[in-house]
DNA sequence: TCCATATTTCGACGATATATGAAATCTGGA
DNA sequence: TCCAGATTTCATATATCGTCGAAATATGGA
C-alpha cells in the first residue's frame, strides 16, 4: 500500500461522524445500510452524511450500490486489511516480545482469530 | 477507547510526515529516535519536525524522553494497540468468513501472532 | 407522463490545520 | 560562568476541511 492512500484513508476515519458511519456500516455486514436509514439513526442532515460518505468512498473504505430508490453502503472489509496490515507492518522488527501484547489485543477484537487458527487445524 | 481520542489518533496519522515518523519509530523498537535524528533521514526543518512530534505525542502514540542533550522519542505500541483494537471491535460481528481474509492480512503483517499462538501449544 | 421518494451536487461561509524562520529554552562541558 | 549543540515555542501566512440549505438528479409506480 502507498502512503499517500493510507492518508487518504485515516483522514476519512479521523472523523467523528465517519468513524462512527464507517463502524457501523463494518457492523452491518455485507447486507449494508441505505444512506437514509444512516442519517436518520444518526440524525444527520442528508446533505452532510453525503459529503461524508463520499469521501470515505473516495478514500476506498466503503461501497455504493443502488437498490431501489435508496443508495445502500457496504464496508470494504479488504481495504479495512490492507491499511491495518501497512499500520502494523513494520512493528515487531525483531522483539516478539513487545508485540506480543498488541497481538493479544487485536486477537481479542477480531473474534475469528481463534477459529481461523484452530480450524485449519 | 473514546471516540474522540481514536479521531485525535487517526487525525494524527493522517498526514504523510506523522505517519513516515511513527512508523519509523514502530520499526526502531523501544530505543527509541532522537529528534535530530528523524529530521536529519527525513530532511525536514526542525521546527516542522517538533510540530508533528508534538501532534503524535499529544495524541497519546509517542513518547519522549530526554537523553543527555537530545530528545528521544519512542512508539507507544501499548495506544497502537488500542486504536487499532478500537477499529476492529465491531468486525466480524456474526460472520466469521467475512473476516477471515482480515485476520489473515493482520497475523501476516504482525509476525508474532504465529508464535503467539503455536507457543502456547 | 407525472408525482413522491431518496440522494447527491452546488455554493458560500466559518473554522481548522500546515509550514517554517527567528528567537527562546535547556543541557553538558570547559 | 560562558559557549555550543539540540529542540521547542512563537508568530504569521496559506491552504484545506466541514456544514448545510436549496436546487438538481435518478428511481419506481400509478
Amino acid at each position: 500500500m502507498e502512503i499517500s492512500s493510507a492518508v487518504t484513508s485515516l483522514a476519512a476515519l479521523a472523523h467523528a461522524g465517519r468513524l462512527t458511519v464507517f463502524r457501523m456500516l463494518v457492523q452491518a455486514g455485507p447486507e449494508g445500510l441505505a444512506a437514509g436509514v444512516i442519517a436518520q439513526r444518526l440524525s444527520v442532515p442528508p446533505s452532510s452524511l453525503s459529503a461524508n460518505l463520499n469521501l470515505l468512498s473516495n478514500a476506498g473504505l466503503i461501497v455504493s450500490r443502488r437498490e431501489g430508490r435508496s443508495i445502500v453502503y457496504t464496508a470494504r472489509y479488504d481495504e479495512m486489511a490492507r491499511l491495518l496490515g501497512y499500520l502494523l507492518d513494520d512493528c515487531c522488527d525483531g522483539s516478539p516480545e513487545i508485540c506480543r501484547p498488541l497481538a493479544e489485543r487485536l486477537s481479542q477484537a477480531v473474534h475469528c482469530f481463534d477459529s481461523s487458527n484452530s480450524a485449519s487445524s
